[in-house]
DNA sequence: TTACTAATCACCCGAAACAGTGATTCATTA
DNA sequence: TAATGAATCACTGTTTCGGGTGATTAGTAA
């Protein structure tokens, strides 16, 4: 028997996935809570052998309740649970401690084998899931094209908070220059705006 | 007699800081160099007391260029030179051992008083320079304010790259209220837009 | 009970960003 | 010499962002 407990601060949730799990032999449903702090307090004088756990709630957060669980309980396994898939969160769940990772819309087939996968020891990703963790993974991977001196002087001062107005003035430019500048920055590193192009920069120490 | 040695992408500038301190009776000029590996190559036969910098250089920039120096040469004093001042280069050049930093368009006074006082193994920073830093260490020092969960969540997918319609649709919300945390998060920040918003939350690790 | 905050939604408006296209100059390189 | 790429500037749209303002609901804390 397989002893599940699930931390979702959302009831439908919770109980959606009891009703999914409640005919299954091998499954058993040993407890819920609606929050960090009361998985934290079950686990005191309880214990289980799988976790699903929504990375996303309020207060203390899924990822950071699983580095706590798996540093008290290294023995219990944790599947991230989430509605959307991210390939940031699903790195961070990973580095901290999770087996797996399923959308919360995964069928019941899907979520039954990933209980049992990752139960065994092994690590469970949902496809979609998978996707995009080897999306975030080769896009840290890759090498990054090389920069002229105007890009790096102009994505330094995006990254500072200003527009292109204000780069042209401070760098005796034409807006339009700067603009060009600005969108070889998009094109070349291969992002779609701004936030996503600081993000890229920042993580790469390119400022 | 200080040996002063300057390095600039610009012919002019050189020019200009050289006869503005030619007829400095305790400045010796020995040498200039238009790009990083032309200035390395003077000190392998040469040296120098003091070493004008210019931070950003097409090829090897000034940043990289002084850490090259300071561990190469310890003895030899760096003073940072910037048409524009930011806090970000200020640090950087900073960390990477240089012992000051002054804008070009300075006055002959405070660029020769510079040279003295980092000669004399001071840091020396120019007024304006000097507030930039200790803007830029002020905000690296505060304290965050505390997000709400939506917040996190939309902060998660601002960076992930996506639009506030396509978030919305997302995480199942009107634009509108994505629009409005959006703005909170801007607000509760004390950032301007979402370049700067971007480049707090990676640098401070929030996502 | 009242006050506060989170979370939600709504609209207006101007500024900024983004997409697309195209052009010139200059220096380097094949 | 021809081709390439960096850097510059220009115009036209459309979309998105950001400032301001305000409102409702629900839950929580004083």
């Amino acid at each position: 028997m397989i002893r599940v407990f699930i931390v979702d601060d959302h009831p439908v949730v919770i109980e959606g996935i009891h009703s999914l799990l409640q005919n299954e032999k091998d499954i058993a449903w040993v407890g819920q809570a609606k929050n960090a702090q009361s998985c934290l307090g079950f686990f005191v004088n309880n214990t289980a052998d799988v976790v699903l756990m929504d990375i996303s709630m309020p207060g203390m957060d899924g990822v950071e309740l699983c580095g706590i669980m798996k540093e008290k309980y290294p023995g219990i396994m944790i599947l991230g649970l989430s509605t959307f898939n991210q390939g940031l969160y699903i790195k961070k769940i990973i580095e901290n401690g999770a087996s797996g990772y399923i959308l919360k819309n995964s069928s019941k087939e899907e979520l039954i084998k990933a209980i049992h996968e990752v139960h065994a020891g092994y690590i469970y990703f949902s496809g979609e899931a998978g996707m995009a963790l080897q999306e975030y993974q080769k896009s840290l991977g890759r090498e990054l094209p090389v920069l002229t001196a105007r890009e790096k002087e102009v994505l330094a001062l995006i990254a500072e908070g200003y527009t292109n107005p204000q780069i042209a003035e401070k760098i005796f430019l034409s807006p339009f220059t700067v603009d060009s500048h600005r969108k070889n920055l998009l094109a070349k590193l291969g992002v779609k705006n701004t936030a996503s192009l600081i993000r890229l920069a920042v993580e790469r120490k390119m400022i």
